[in-house]
DNA sequence: AGCCTAATTCAACGTCCGTTGAAAGGCAAA
DNA sequence: TTTGCCTTTCAACGGACGTTGAATTAGGCT
């Protein structure tokens, strides 16, 4: 009989980050999430032990996959350039593009991640504690890779240069429309390639001129 | 008999102001502003019309002024070069420096107004509207000017490079203590001369790499 | 003094919130 | 077939929600 509760769990959750996604934490109800997920209210709480709590399981379910996929890219890079260092395009691809993969391969269940990310990175409420807990390990490594690229280069520098990475790169990825507004339909907030040409090379660049020997 | 009125009014802001900042629109009640407020529930609903009323004139009441300094910051850059053109740098720092004028002039005043707008700006929800009402017209004003330091450059490549700037500024003025925890305190989200120091020339660096001519 | 209006309080409305306990259903082992 | 556990439903709880209408206060004008 087991089967059947994790594919209502995952159906529950799915609702839960759409809703969550588009409107935040306070701005969904639990029993929105169970229409959306068409079950009963009290098998929220049968599933999870609070709404907070099922916050966090959305949070979390995905975290560990994207994390490996992240990991794996820079494992990639690494492999190639035993001798010599990876140059920082390399790297910020590396941390960048696997999040294009998943949206290619299956833009419906990420994008809503995404856009939900981004509401917490930029979240004084949530941004400090759930970013560190689900994301530092490895963007930890990320900046270690960044500072053997650019060797000499202040942590100061190292750690202000990824906060504007994080900014630009999150609220890239939580196509709101701003940009299709702003730009009269110039550019489209979901056109992956125009994102791909450009984000990895702007924020190289930046690192590139900000994070030199003092 | 007047007077007094807008002094409460402006009491209601302020702590509509401050608790919207931290827990977003839906994650606050108008019982709470009017707590903070020192006022009666009932008065919410004489000075603005809904809850959604009072959330928008919170946005209002410094988006004029705010416009209005970066409206001159940008004057006095162009009043400095009316033969040749200024540099990207130049145009960036009028974008970015009015922000830390008004922190360092009055910080309790602005930083809540930040956070909330680093909020805005990743919200699918209200993220495409409100951002382009209240700040489009300044911000197509800046991107003609950066079209005139980079002549040549495509529509698409200045939008998509303001996108990536849009997003590194709000995160970083939205002080959510992210980089304090991810730098174990090598970095300080409020340090103002940091984020100077770093922050327009970082974005520059990334103008100037992408918007060549084609 | 009294009046008029703007500002503020009081009490309440219907609705929905997060959460829970107890009962019902369904499948596996015995 | 019965037992037992996992899953799902049903009905409800106390409280808080956004909002409103009517009553009260306060201050400038005549």
């Amino acid at each position: 009989m087991a089967p059947r509760s994790n594919e209502t769990k995952q159906r529950i959750l799915n609702a839960a980050e759409k809703l969550f996604a588009r409107e935040g934490f306070a701005g969904v109800t639990v029993r929105q999430i169970m229409r959306e997920a068409g079950a009963d209210v009290a098998l929220a709480y049968y599933h999870f032990d609070s709404k907070r709590d099922l916050f966090d399981a959305v949070l979390m379910r995905r975290a560990d996959y994207m994390n490996d996929v992240r990991h794996a890219a820079l494992d990639a890079v690494e492999q190639r350039h035993t001798d010599d260092a990876p140059t920082i395009e390399e790297i910020i691809e590396a941390f960048t593009t696997p999040l294009l993969q998943l949206l290619a391969e299956d833009p419906d269940t990420w994008r809503d991640y995404f856009a939900l990310i981004a509401q917490i990175n930029n979240s004084p409420q949530w941004g400090g504690e759930l970013m560190t807990r689900f994301f530092d390990p490895l963007v930890r490594r990320f900046i270690d890779a960044i500072r053997r690229a650019l060797p000499d280069s202040s942590d100061a520098d190292l750690f202000w240069c990824y906060h504007f990475l994080s900014g630009a790169l999150t609220l890239t990825f939580a196509e709101t429309g701003r940009i299709d507004n702003l730009s009269n339909g110039v550019c489209d907030s979901s056109d992956m390639d125009a994102i791909n040409e450009r984000l990895p090379a702007f924020i190289a660049a930046g690192f590139r001129h900000i994070c030199k020997p003092h």
